[in-house]
DNA sequence: CGGCATCCCTTGGGATACTG
DNA sequence: CAGTATCCCAAGGGATGCCG
């Protein structure tokens, strides 16, 4: 468990590009992101969006998120049970991040493609 | 070795944001390139201004971004060796993103603190 | 100084099966 | 459907020592 990204508000890294390496995590919590910016999302369907994910990393991930304070949990006691994750506003102001790292995944395999 | 972050420039992800990460790599990749954006470093520097990556790691990231394009790496014949790493013209393209995690970083520190 | 080569440990992560 | 629990493997990464 765990997986990174936890790491209480206090003892924040000196550099504020490192601060923004901590809380997004990894690879797959950008993914996590990415597909939240879209909007409110289940388990499954976030599971199906990022491909490739298993259901362990998966989990693991939100988890790591959630206690980050980026990704907020929804249990709804229904059967059967209905989880729903979304942004928190912490993790809506990631957007201009995802939007750099968007953009410059387009201009590069631009620049790629036509060369 | 290896350690990510090769992917021949074929076969890129269809999600523009997916590109970044695989061509950013890793956390550490993101420091040197960091570091990097300041100027010419050689690899002591590197590993002193990053801090706490090992010799073998510093040095497998550095070729990983060097088979990437977006590391040069200038090789001195002299007693005793220099090697100089700078950014490539690719790798410098990269900077609003580190620009928007360096941002982001401070304002969510700040968001923290005074809290 | 820069960097291979080893040895070894820790962690991320896949697959599968099971529960509420 | 969401999630936990195992089992197990591969990769990341630290520490040392040696070489050009």
């Amino acid at each position: 468990m765990s997986v990174y990204g936890e790491r209480s508000a206090e003892s924040l890294p000196k550099c504020p590009v490192e601060v923004t390496l901590t809380m997004i995590g990894n690879k797959w919590q950008v993914l996590i992101l990415r597909e939240l910016r879209e909007g409110t999302r289940r388990s499954s369907e976030l599971k199906r969006a990022i491909g490739g994910i298993s259901q362990k990393v998966l989990t693991s991930n939100l988890r790591a998120k959630e206690g980050n304070g980026l990704v907020h949990r929804a249990v709804f006691a229904e059967v059967p049970p209905r989880v729903e994750y979304s942004l928190t506003p912490v993790g809506a102001s990631l957007s201009p991040v995802l939007d750099a790292m968007s953009a410059w995944g387009e201009s590069y395999r631009a620049s790629v493609s036509h060369r």
